[in-house]
DNA sequence: ATAACCGTTGAAATAAAATTACAATATAAT
DNA sequence: ATTATATTGTAATTTTATTTCAACGGTTAT
């Protein structure tokens, strides 16, 4: 479940003045709110009970204020400021603190954007092809190769170069058996776009990763994963990495997915392919 | 504070009937005990709400029913099966859970591994040299390539290739202005020490990012990072990306601490080449 | 300028939940 | 068997959460 307090935080924004008052008051005092009836808070703050209670519905529609004590309990030991942007007096365990939940939270939110419906279709079409094409280009192409590389290690077959010119040969040699895999975190990097309308001219399915599905390449996708569904990007300086590895983590459960397929055939590849490489270059598996 | 789950557990033999029928019941569900009311589980177990009330007030003798619900709360969110192996018959469900909790598990070890101490030598060398040789091989070229698209958004120059002979060459010819980050997972990549010995002749410093410091290649290194301390390594499956992710975090914790080394010249760098990069390519910054 | 409207808020009424007081029952000791 | 004591449940009470509805304030249309 999406943590409690950062809802809130990027809800402040949109809501009325009496409701800014209210998530204030729990985002400065997380831990006190949970031992206070909703006619104490209404005091503190000051409000009406009756507000209290509309705003714990906000977030919270079945369960009302008690519903909310309690999910802020569970969050509460943590402490608020990892929610805020990173700043140049942060200690070292600062740091740590905002950055880990900043990545759990990605991976949270990754989660609940891919559907199995996607992920399932994505894994139909990776099966019924036996050339993958995978193209990303600046931080995507990082994620382009890590998806070869996971799949090379169950015998699949998989293509990843960040020029265009030399994928589109080999896609067009081979668009019967091949389907393509691009990544891009904005989906409207001009080099994917491109390269997908090559594919859907080409009748080659087409599996799109990106950071939502409203961008000129989602709309040319046979397949959208979207990764972090996150709508604002506050962070200017943390959007990179994050993002890096919600596709990373999506295209793990991609990997996942597809090996449980032919479960036994796969875990005999891996580990002849892990054999091969300890004995021969010790190096990572 | 103490669980409460194994508060009651140890209790038990000392509670009366009635008391340890409460007991079990909620040690059987106790989430769905978080969102019931005294009537309710009353019910259920069945007894009297007075009881249940009392029974409460053993463990929260000041906040009664109401705050053992939340103590409750606070300590049943993970459930016990996501330390298992993946399995074949696992749903897409089980298999989010499973992943993003061993993602979770590895940043957080990662968090404990790496100490202040080597960070700050690592930025210092980082700091002091104006040219950065990253080098992978393997998945770990995945992290060396991350290293280099991170710190060229602040104007650093980092030179990265897979190819040793490449690497070697414009080292030995920059040894002075040089410091070289050793990625490798195991540690005993043939390449990666074969690199380190080189830089070591030449008194390069030499950051090594690994998974434990008993490696030959850690026993070379100027500083050592080590993410991810887990000493088992059960999941021969899975080991691949949780490492290569917690090999990201350790980057980017570097990245962001040398981000703070001068915030506001860095701040000003960034947001120069997103706009440049949001204008010309539209590509992930 | 003013009327009509709509979203926001709080006071008071109502419903639901937790707690307590006390009586009933069971258990143990003499 | 009787009394003391511990345990439990019923019902009353108190506290807490929720809903209803009227009032307020700001906006738009006339």
């Amino acid at each position: 479940m999406e943590s409690l307090i950062f809802s809130i935080k990027q809800a402040l924004p949109n809501l009325t003045k009496t409701e800014q008052k209210i998530a204030n008051y729990i985002i400065e005092y997380p831990t006190d709110v949970t031992t206070m009836s909703v006619q104490d808070l209404a005091q503190k703050i000051p409000t009406s009970s009756a507000s209290i209670v509309r705003f714990s519905k906000l977030f919270c529609p079945d369960t009302g204020f008690s519903g909310f004590k309690l999910r802020l309990s569970a969050e509460s030991d943590q402490d608020s400021e990892i929610y805020d942007e990173i700043s140049p007096n942060d200690s070292m365990d600062d740091l740590k603190k905002k950055l880990s939940f900043r990545i759990n939270q990605t991976i949270l939110r990754t989660n609940t954007a891919l559907t199995d419906a996607n992920l399932n279709s994505a894994i139909k079409i990776l099966h019924e092809k036996n050339l993958i094409v995978s193209f990303g280009i600046g931080a995507s192409h990082i994620t382009a190769e890590d998806f070869q590389q996971k799949f090379f290690r169950i015998g699949k077959t998989v293509i990843t170069n960040n020029d265009l010119h030399v994928i589109s040969t080999i896609l067009l040699a081979k668009k019967e058996q091949a389907a393509v895999v691009i990544i891009s975190n904005s989906g409207e990097t001009k080099e994917a776009i491109e390269l997908a309308h090559l594919a859907k001219q080409n009748k080659i399915p087409i599996i799109v990763l990106t950071h939502n599905n409203v961008s000129a390449l989602a709309k040319l996708a046979t397949v959208v994963l979207v990764h972090d569904d996150s709508t604002e990007n506050s962070s200017l300086r943390s959007a990179a990495t994050t993002s890096l590895i919600a596709q990373f983590y999506a295209i793990d459960l991609l990997y996942y997915s597809y090996f449980k397929l032919d479960f036994s055939k796969h875990v005999k590849e891996i580990i002849t392919s892990q054999k091969y490489i300890a004995k021969n270059f010790k190096e990572e598996s």
